[in-house]
DNA sequence: TCGTATATGTAACGTTATAACATTTTGAAC
DNA sequence: GTTCAAAATGTTATAACGTTACATATACGA
């Protein structure tokens, strides 16, 4: 399967964000890279909605409960989470979700639903090759893409 | 022609920034859209270089002299030109930049440059017809797609 | 010229992200 | 196990980007 569809709206969510945060553990673990308290939160916080969720949110709900982590605490383990390709940020709505194929580089595409929230990605070779092509011949060097989608899921379209 | 090339770094910007005001300035007498002084201003500012700018640099530029004009007065001016077409947004980087296909609808691609700033405008029907080709058959509706590709244009590549 | 729709002014505020520097924790070498 | 340097976190302040709410002014057709 090539990308995370859209959650069908009943899924078993509390299964998706166990597995994924399983599957980040080990990644981390063969790498040797650091998944401390904090960025451990950050990522469950991140994977408790398919939708993607905003720094400040994600502050929020860090902080209930009489916290007192500061912005930068959190950018600082978005940072760490992204370089490890765990997630994604969507610049087109300021928000961050968790990346559906970890373990090997990828450029993905996103689908972001303007009615639910919900954000899927799509890492279509077909669409990453159709890019290279365009881009090709006009002598640009490509260093990052940002392909990103809104529209309505399936889900939604349907009510 | 299907793009905006690159400017090459000594092109003639006067003749490029005059002849895209004019075009705006005839498409919206043709609209019966009110191109009025401030939105003007915004559009010629913006029309400075090929590099897009951000709002509060424009807000800077038309201050500059003694001027008071708000934030607000700038993303007002922008909405206006975004809405005829004028002015595309770049989310990657917040910033706007001049349209170089005015007059119809399209569906955009952009290349920036982290070098020089500057961006181009692709689009490429080939690419698009990936794009929705790739979202065909998971049921998602597109209404608006974002992409933007970031790396080296060919001037920056070649120093 | 009247009235309404459009545009602009004004002030305050909300949201997103980073800078700069101090302190703590970690893990490996000795 | 102590030491040391790198990595991570804490603390405070601020930068950068964008909007709300409401008042005023201008344009333009009836």
């Amino acid at each position: 399967m090539v990308s995370r569809a859209f959650p069908t709206p009943g899924h078993d969510h509390g299964a998706c964000a166990a597995q994924a945060l399983a599957a980040a553990e080990k990644l981390c673990q063969a790498r040797g890279a650091r998944l401390t308290a904090v960025r451990r939160k950050v990522l469950s916080l991140v994977w408790q909605s398919h939708a993607p969720v905003g720094a400040y949110d994600l502050l929020a709900r860090l902080n209930k409960g009489g916290g007192k982590i500061a912005p930068i605490a959190v950018y600082r383990a978005l940072d760490f989470l992204m370089a490890q390709g765990l997630v994604h940020r969507l610049a087109s709505i300021n928000a961050y979700m968790g990346c559906a194929h970890i373990g090997h580089d990828h450029a993905a595409q996103f689908l972001i639903c303007k009615d639910c929230g919900c954000a899927a990605e799509l890492e279509s070779p077909a669409l990453r090759k159709a890019l290279v092509k365009a881009v090709a011949g006009r002598g640009f060097t490509i260093d990052r893409e940002i392909v990103e989608i809104s529209g309505l899921c399936p889900h939604c379209k349907a009510s």
